[in-house]
DNA sequence: CAAATATGATAGTAATACTATTATTTTTGC
DNA sequence: GCAAAAATAATAGTATTACTATCATATTTG
């Protein structure tokens, strides 16, 4: 199994970078330290500066990978949403209930990951912590025409239109599928936020699974026909 | 009414400005044309330096009353949230039926907003569009907590607090009144955005209710008890 | 093993995010 | 109506950011 998912490729569009930062080592470094770096000081912090020393090469080496901090985030955005369609496809592959395929999509989405660091040697836990607190910085911002012409969101789009079929085979009727799961997604990492920084924006429960009943529950009332 | 609404003192945390703008033509100066370059050329372009240009004064001026960019962009979304609990107020004042009252606070943050050049001066229509597209930054950042701590949000809590009270009312056993209002603020905000740049990540629709058709019908089905 | 390519080392630039100083207005309290 | 206080303008200056450029040195590869 391991090896079935090192094998693994994502496709992340080549717009995002200048060089394929997984074609070598120090582009491998430059992701992996990068996301510690993000998740350590936050993307306004941030600094190709500050992730050169972090890895004992020029700044200018970095900027032979990628054009810019923002384009940076994007691709790790495109990295994750990449992985999460991969997690989709396996975690509802031969399930024939819609309902349950839904339950897991929903799942993935609320509920925090477990570290499986043999992922292209990516800190997943990381990574999820950075798109939870920095992903709407991606779109919230005059380029994000541009980005979404170079397909900066494809893989968030194809989750999206994923899940969304799912509802459509659930209730056919239903007239909102994708402003339903993108309002999930988008909730349940500001949810995450807000439990730790303003817990009276949220309703935390002891419960480690509190998210994904509560997000499972509004959606399924919310596509019942009736 | 017109008179009544201009006499209206929407409360700010002093901790967010330097000196309160609202005491001097500069200050007010400062705000309006403040508002109109955000939602101009956006918060990541908008500087100090070219709001001077604009209002024809120094950079420096500008730091006598905002210590930084980013406590004005919490100056901002305190206003816009000081000015909703306001509106919600009198729209649900001598409203007796709990339903009724909800299903306006939900028109409220789902809706745009029409004109109302009489209040304090300020476009509320652009102040509307700054706050959709730039409010996450307010908290997805590093000062969050300091932040809190200054009553950055408190408005926005307030305002969240009042409409979980009506949820409570109508349904006393629904567990997670906050992290549902709050996840159809942040929504309704984020869907805004999708239909305009990203239209795949939502369902956009003809009639220009939508939203609040959309909003509206998950919160009521969500809540409901059975 | 030469040629191509990648990286390192270093320097430099324009803009940003401020702070400081002094001069000039404007406001206010008597 | 005027002196003192306060606000604003004008100007300059600093550290950091967000890059770009150049050249030397490794490393890879055909």
């Amino acid at each position: 199994m391991k090896n079935l998912i090192a094998s693994v490729k994502i496709g992340i569009t080549s717009q995002l970078y200048l060089k394929d930062p997984e074609s070598s080592e120090l582009g491998l470094k430059i992701v992996h330290r990068g996301i510690d770096l993000i998740n350590s000081i936050g993307f306004e912090e941030f600094t190709f500066r500050k992730l050169g020393l972090e890895i004992k090469s020029p700044e200018a080496s970095i900027y032979r990978y990628f054009e810019n901090k923002h384009k940076f985030l994007l691709y790790l955005n495109a990295c994750y949403w990449g992985w999460m369609e991969y997690r989709l496809l396996i975690a509802t592959s031969n399930v024939v209930s819609a309902e349950k395929r839904l339950e897991k999509a929903v799942f993935l989405v609320t509920e925090g990951v477990e570290n499986d660091p043999s992922f292209h040697g990516i800190n997943l836990v990381k990574l999820q912590e950075v798109v939870v607190a920095e992903a709407s910085k991606t779109f919230l911002n005059r380029r994000v025409d541009k980005a979404n012409q170079d397909g900066a969101y494809q893989s968030y789009k194809d989750f999206v239109g994923n899940v969304a079929s799912i509802i459509e085979e659930i209730n056919p009727n239903y007239k909102y599928p994708s402003m339903l799961i993108t309002t999930v997604v988008e909730g349940a990492h500001h949810q995450r936020f807000f439990a730790e920084h303003l817990p009276r924006l949220t309703n935390k429960q002891s419960n480690p699974h509190y998210l994904s009943k509560f997000y499972m529950d509004l959606v399924l009332k919310t596509i019942k026909t009736n």
